[in-house]
RNA sequence: GGAGGGAUGGCUGAGUGGUUGAAAGCGGCGGUCUUGAAAACCGUUGUAGGCGCAAGCCUACCGGGGGUUCGAAUCCCUCUCCCUCCGCCA
């Protein structure tokens, strides 16, 4: 969301953002609306201050005087009624359109549509060159037992999956070490809550344009977080913190559910894409400083990067392009790990910057040591998200018998240096 | 699930229809005093929006929303959250 007031002084830079990420946003509507809403209220405060003089008068009015302004006031408030819904529609209408208002994207980023304008920066490491015919995740998982995809579906539906055995054990161990790496960083661990309140979720952007990717429960009386930065970014909401306590550098473990709607078709076997899954996330607020903003991006990025590379896997890192970072982003690099049985780079990590974008929503705010407020800004990223990295991780690291290898970092965590068949 | 009690500014806490955006205390900030500090004393100290070159003025906000009234922190309705007791329970 942007300050109505930039949106007012600067529209061009606000409509060439709406172009290169492709907003559904009518910026003329918002416009002339922030106009009326503008003109009304002035015309309603006008009124407000007359019935407040006039209700004083009153208190301090003699006796034969009172009804004459009694009745001016009832005819002040007559007028008030009928303005006053006007302007909360409007208002409320408004905001709705604010919400729509995209973050201009940084200079650096390729300008286009959708993905396929994302670019290749850079590629570490080598995807392997296998000297036996190498099998994909789903079948190393039922050649060893790990887990069990169609009880998976039985209990709980499509896109689900059980883990059993080692590649369960491998699970837990993973999202340690993750959570260690992050804490390594300085970032303090939490655990929070999954369920997610409506307004969290506008705080974060999920909401309105992302509404069908969440489960609700209960007929809206909560919803399933997508991922725990839905909690992070509101667990701040309406605060005003003082700079000192700047910058909160928190990582979560939360179990995250995604109704991949409009997903139908991709990815429906396996590991790769599922309805519930467990991540770690990386979480930054910070002063509204962009070059801050711009160092803990490479700080959150290099956490990332850190821990592929502590996994053995061979990586890219992507440029995300206009068209594809969504509305709040002013920057997003993801990073994708090799998938041998797909021959191609599967995104494991997304690193975002949003500079004030999210703060304006959830009201994300601190005070300078000149005693004015400022909203943050806010970056999150990955740290680790099983089970999606058990693919690469399985499919990378398999041997010939198909047990599969630890790499040498996760060892103390699992204990064994490699996965073993479950009997 | 049942019964009851609450929610006021950074914090504690007064305030049940009329200059109350809100007493008082604490805390914070500035100053006086002091070699320095403490104490004491004086001043100051919410957010958001609008108007104005500025000084400043206006409006809204006492958990959220709605209502009654000329006038609401105060009365009514509703929702949320917190606390106590009972029941159930990982």
């Amino acid at each position: 969301m942007l300050d109505l007031k930039f949106i007012r002084e600067h529209p061009e830079q606000v409509r060439r953002a709406i172009e290169l990420k492709n907003a559904p946003l009518d910026l003329e509507r918002l416009l002339a609306l922030d106009q009326q809403v503008l003109a009304l209220k002035r015309q309603i405060e006008q009124l407000q201050a007359e019935r407040n003089a006039n209700a004083k008068a009153v208190a301090r009015a003699r006796p034969e005087e009172r009804a004459a302004l009694v009745e001016k006031g009832r005819a002040i408030g007559a007028e008030l009624a009928r303005l006053e819904p006007r302007l909360r529609e409007m208002e409320a209408e408004l905001k709705e359109l604010l919400y729509l208002t995209p973050t201009p994207p940084w200079e650096g980023a390729p300008v286009g549509p959708d993905d396929s304008f994302n670019v290749e920066t850079r590629v570490h490491g080598n995807p392997r060159v296998f000297l036996f015919e190498p099998l994909d995740h789903v079948a190393l998982v039922e050649k060893n037992g790990w887990g069990d995809f169609e009880r998976a579906a039985k209990v709980s539906g499509s896109r689900s999956y059980i883990l059993r055995g080692d590649l369960m054990l491998y699970e837990l161990a993973l999202l340690r070490f993750a959570l260690d790496r992050m804490i390594e960083a300085g970032f303090t661990p939490l655990s929070v809550p999954s369920l997610t309140k409506e307004e969290a979720l506008y705080g974060h952007g999920q909401f309105p344009t992302g509404r069908d990717q969440v489960y609700e429960v209960n007929g809206g009386e909560a919803y399933l977080a997508g991922t725990a930065e839905v909690l992070l970014n509101y667990l701040h909401a309406g605060e005003i913190l003082p700079e000192e306590e700047l910058p909160k550098t928190y990582c979560a473990l939360s179990p995250c559910f995604r109704s991949e709607a409009g997903s139908a078709g991709k990815d429906v076997r396996g590991l790769m894409r599922v309805h519930q899954f467990n991540k770690v996330e990386q979480y930054v607020l910070c002063r509204a400083d962009l070059e801050e903003s711009n160092r803990w991006f490479e700080t959150l990025l290099s956490i990332s990067e850190g821990i592929l590379q502590a996994l053995e896997l061979p990586y890219r890192v992507v440029e995300v392009s206009t068209g594809d970072m969504g509305l709040g982003k002013y920057r997003q690099v993801d990073l994708e790990a090799w998938v041998p049985s797909q021959n191609r780079y599967r995104e494991t990590h997304s690193c975002s910057a949003l500079l004030d974008w999210q703060a304006r929503r959830a009201s994300l705010r601190y005070r300078d040591e000149r005693g004015r407020v400022h909203h943050a800004y806010t970056l999150n990223n990955t740290a680790l998200a099983t089970p999606r990295i058990l693919v690469m991780l399985l499919e990378n690291h398999q041997n010939e018998d198909g047990t599969v290898n630890v790499p040498k970092a996760l060892q103390p965590y699992f204990g064994k240096e490699r996965l073993e068949p479950n009997r």
